[in-house]
DNA sequence: GGCAGTCGTCAAGATCACGTCAAGAACCGC
DNA sequence: GCGGTTCTTGACGTGATCTTGACGACTGCC
């Protein structure tokens, strides 16, 4: 039985939630307040936490951190604002999916299904991506030409490499790159991504002048082309 | 079996309407005031409300923000005069079409099935859609031709396109887009909108002079024609 | 038929983002 | 301590992007 942790103010949402979602068979604990969310996260373990941004205690933005620093879980972010940057706010704090209130029921129930089902999907393997004449292995954490010299990364690359790789096609922010490779207080030293990802081409594009594989979308963030 | 709220106040367009929307099997309740729409869109939940703004007690944009308190039911509105302020305002409120009287009992209805297909698809994943001859892949950020080539789209152009794929087949306000896109104090620079709705179609569409997807809806706003 | 408002288009300067180079600081193995 | 590697940080030229204004075409209204 899927669990699921809402998080709301409001105690008529708090009612209407726990209703339907028990009448499509989903366990469902509630909490009022951003304290009392992380401490039901932490001691009933939930599948998908729905958690809205405006709390009494705490930002919500705050919670989701909180949550990140230990879990994974699934968050689907409620807000009554429609404006985008508590968007961006919440989704580079790691929230997975988010629904601007009002919303209709079956809105959220199609949300909670989406990531549930990416959830477990998630974890697939990646063996080997080529890039021109590389071969990038994640598992071995090796990177070959096709005469099967080795070719040296340090650290810093292969994480960024690692991100880029992981998400084939899709673009990637500078943002999350910056966040996920040096931390949460980097998200606007834009020159670190540019100087290694410099690197990054001139050790495994063909031509790094004119890359094709490791792409730059010009103000939003780089792209992995396999 | 899909249920419509109509309201107006007006009993010959009731009649018209219930006796129309009965006959294409759909369940109609109708209203007369907005006092009493707001208690049966509480009591019946609606599946789309058609809402004329000219009511005898109350304002229809209130009666739009009554609903989109706890909703997102899809809203047409009916109103009077062409051109008028009132329907940008329920637009903005959230409504999600209108007609202008007099109207075409065969438009209202297309408008009818129009909006109820997009409800219906709601939240669920939008992983691509199509405009022309190029793929529009919102996840992945990438926007491609049938034979695979990548047109590139600038940050901005990003913002606007995804606000209108978003909504597909809604008519989404002139102010809502800038103020989602350049913020809120920027809701009367159309003359923004009318540039990178230009390279948008320059980009997108098959004939931009003659767009098929990216359409103007004069004095109101724009709309995503799947 | 004139008029006001809106839209699509073009063109220009201002601004921003990117790739690149370079140099100092920190780290590590020996 | 020392040499080499890696990381951090700043600066700069170039090109792309954004902003802004202006103009003619079109539409609906008087």
């Amino acid at each position: 039985m899927t669990r699921v942790l809402v998080v709301d103010d409001e105690p008529q949402i708090l009612r209407a939630l726990r209703i339907n979602l028990r009448a499509r068979r989903y366990d469902v604990e509630v909490a009022g307040d951003g304290a009392a969310a992380l401490r039901l996260a932490a001691s009933h373990r939930p599948d998908i936490v729905v958690l809205d941004l405006g709390l009494p205690d705490m930002d919500g933005v705050q919670v989701i951190r909180g949550l990140r620093g230990w879990t994974n879980v699934p968050i689907i972010v409620l807000s009554g604002r429609a404006g985008s940057q508590d968007k961006v706010a919440a989704l580079d704090a790691g929230a997975d999916d988010y629904v601007t209130k009002p919303f209709g029921v079956d809105e959220l129930l199609a949300r909670v299904r989406a990531v549930t089902r990416r959830a477990a999907g998630a974890g697939e393997e990646v063996p080997a991506v080529e890039i021109g004449r590389r071969t990038v292995d994640l598992t071995a954490h090796a990177v070959r030409t096709a005469d099967g010299a080795e070719v040296r990364l340090t650290p810093t690359e292969w994480h960024l490499l690692e991100i880029l790789v992981r998400n084939p096609g899709r673009l990637v922010s500078q943002r999350q790159l910056l966040h996920d490779v040096w931390g949460p207080q980097y998200q606007s030293e834009t020159n670190y991504l540019r100087q290694y990802m410099a690197q990054l081409r001139r050790k495994l594009e063909d031509d790094p002048s004119r890359p094709r594989h490791l792409l730059t979308e010009p103000g939003m963030g780089y792209r992995f082309q396999p």
